[in-house]
DNA sequence: AGGCAACTGGACACGATGTCCACTTATTCG
DNA sequence: CGAATAAGTGGACATCGTGTCCAGTTGCCT
């Protein structure tokens, strides 16, 4: 018998795998060539479902970049909680915080659409990313001796997928000059 | 005979000029009332005028969170170019940035949900204020020797009215630790 | 093989948007 | 003062996206 431990697969049928699969690829593409604003209509004709198919697993757009942004945060989750320094432990905190910002500006420079589909409706503090990054960078502040537990939000707020785009299509800042900024806020942390 | 001079109001009729209190009145009676979260109908309704009329000044909400903004923005903005020190001229860089992020605080802990409201559909960079506050802040960061273009785009984010709503609302922060915060990152203007 | 439950797709009702235009009103000018 | 005219008004309309719902279908397990 089938244990139901996850709300989202605990038995998946063969064809609802399939369409799941379908959905997120026509989504990576969807995203990648028109940007953030695609609907759930788009989104299911696109995939080749029913709209009442799509909806049954995102209830919403942002869900759906959600799940794809996913994957490719995870990646670096993993360096920050047992990768090689600087990222990983072992370095001063300043450091690593200064190279936090490298790595999650590298992530929005290949990620921003589906990073900007992400926040359709201020999920952005909700999502169980945020609260990571946010762990990470209190957990910095803590051992840079510093007692400030609002300070983790302030330094996380320039990393805003809106910021980031405004600042590379609209101002026509380089990747460097976004990263040397940013770098920049690292000394906030004594060392 | 009366010259066009602005496209708002050349020669505006005494109805007209009547029903755009009416307007902002009831804007910021509703913004005040539900949040960022209204409607044109719901404020053509609110106003006691027709769609039709509403739509003839404002082209979408966020059009007139800016118009009331607008007002208060203009005060603070008034002191930073010449007002006494810390906001005016006369102070060290890092103590106007200072200065600023308090002002700053202050100004969106009063009007939140007009903050809010003006930023719905990322306006938030293309706001005429928005310019002014990184001009300022340009300038700070010049006269402290630093050369910067990307730096003040940085430092503006924290104070993003969702950013302030979720430190103050969600996370539960206070003012004056929102303020502590903010001021830390001053520190990034050498003295 | 057969029955059940998961799954599917599209129709539906709703709410918001922005436009359009016939009508009304203020203002100007003879 | 009383047309003439342009500015202003309000609500109907078409459109679009959303989210729900359910009758029909299809995979899966025994």
């Amino acid at each position: 018998m089938g244990k139901k431990l996850l709300d989202t697969s605990p038995t998946e049928r063969a064809d609802a795998a399939a369409n799941r699969q379908r959905i997120l690829a026509a989504a990576e593409q969807l995203f990648a060539e028109q940007g953030p604003q695609i609907t759930m209509s788009d989104l299911a004709a696109a995939a080749g479902v029913g709209r009442g198919t799509l909806y049954r697993r995102y209830p919403d757009v942002a869900s759906v970049a959600i799940a794809l942004l996913d994957v490719h945060e995870q990646a670096l989750q993993q360096q920050l909680l047992a990768g090689p320094p600087p990222l990983g432990p072992g370095a001063t905190p300043r450091e690593r915080l200064a190279a936090f910002y490298e790595a999650m500006v590298d992530l929005l420079e290949r990620h921003l659409p589906l990073a900007l589909g992400a926040e359709l409706g201020s999920t952005r503090f909700t999502t169980g990313a945020y609260g990571f990054w946010r762990a990470f960078i209190a957990s910095q502040v803590r051992d840079a001796g510093l007692r400030d537990d609002t300070l983790p939000d302030v330094l996380l707020a320039p990393l805003a997928p809106e910021v980031y785009q405004y600042q590379r299509h609209e101002r026509g800042r380089s990747v460097s000059e976004v990263k040397a900024a940013l770098e920049r806020l690292a000394v906030v942390l004594p060392n």
